[in-house]
DNA sequence: TGACTATGTGAGCAGTTGTTCATATAGGCG
DNA sequence: CGCCTATATGAACAACTGCTCACATAGTCA
């Protein structure tokens, strides 16, 4: 019966109470979290969010608001809507989008309190 | 003199006073944003900064907590340690991070939050 | 119906990301 | 010093992202 060096680890000080002591996620929890962190982890997806979470636009306001080209936001539209993340009404030709997503908002807008709140505070001191 | 057909925008249906209304984001601002959720928004970052916050915990026990190689855990916390997330202090060889940033750690309970409390509430209904 | 318009979408491409592998660094200890 | 260990890091690579371009779709209006 061979003796194993098992090298299991990167290296044997593993502090075995505190890895017992983690409370792990649940992958899915891990999964929808960075789900929604990933919506807003692209300056365009901040920039329509926070538009469509003021007022209902169409996808040209959008591309003109942005200055990006019309392909550019549907494309991200698309995304956010695959995620529930924004809604949309058809009005004969135009399709005008909106988001109500709570959650998202909020996320959006504690984040934006912050940066504005810690510009202020650095512009002051 | 030519009459200039411009096709600057991809339509024509504008709404000019959407347009107006909008108040735009400086670009530094959704800049500082998109780095915040840039932080989160990847299951293995999320795991480390959801175990940082919790307690004090050295690369290897990362790394035996997330099942990961050390260098793969050792390269985001780098990557956190570059937007000042984590801290971390030397003791003889080993290294022992940590996470305090209440903004982010913010964030991610606010998520956490809500991802949880959704689940809840489906599982009732 | 047919021309026109607003939006959607697939392919392609450059840039980014997250990991692995091999190796470097840096402290501890004999 | 020399060897061991914990961590850091550069290169490489596959996967993913966000955009552009060309074209498809679907509604309007004559």
């Amino acid at each position: 019966m061979v003796l194993e060096v098992k090298q299991e680890t990167c290296c044997n000080v593993v502090h075995q109470e505190a890895i017992d002591s983690v409370r792990q996620l649940e992958p899915s929890v891990v999964e929808q979290l960075s789900e929604s962190f990933k919506a807003l982890a692209d300056p365009t997806r901040i920039r329509i969010l926070f538009n469509l979470s003021r007022r209902e636009l169409c996808v040209c306001d959008l591309a003109e608001v942005l200055g990006m080209t019309q392909s550019a936001v549907s494309h991200q539209l698309r995304f956010l809507k695959a995620l529930r993340i924004v809604k949309f009404r058809r009005d004969g030709n135009t399709i005008y989008y909106t988001c109500d997503d709570a959650h998202i908002i909020g996320l959006l807008q504690m984040a934006l309190d912050h940066v504005t709140h810690t510009a202020a505070q650095e512009g002051s001191e």
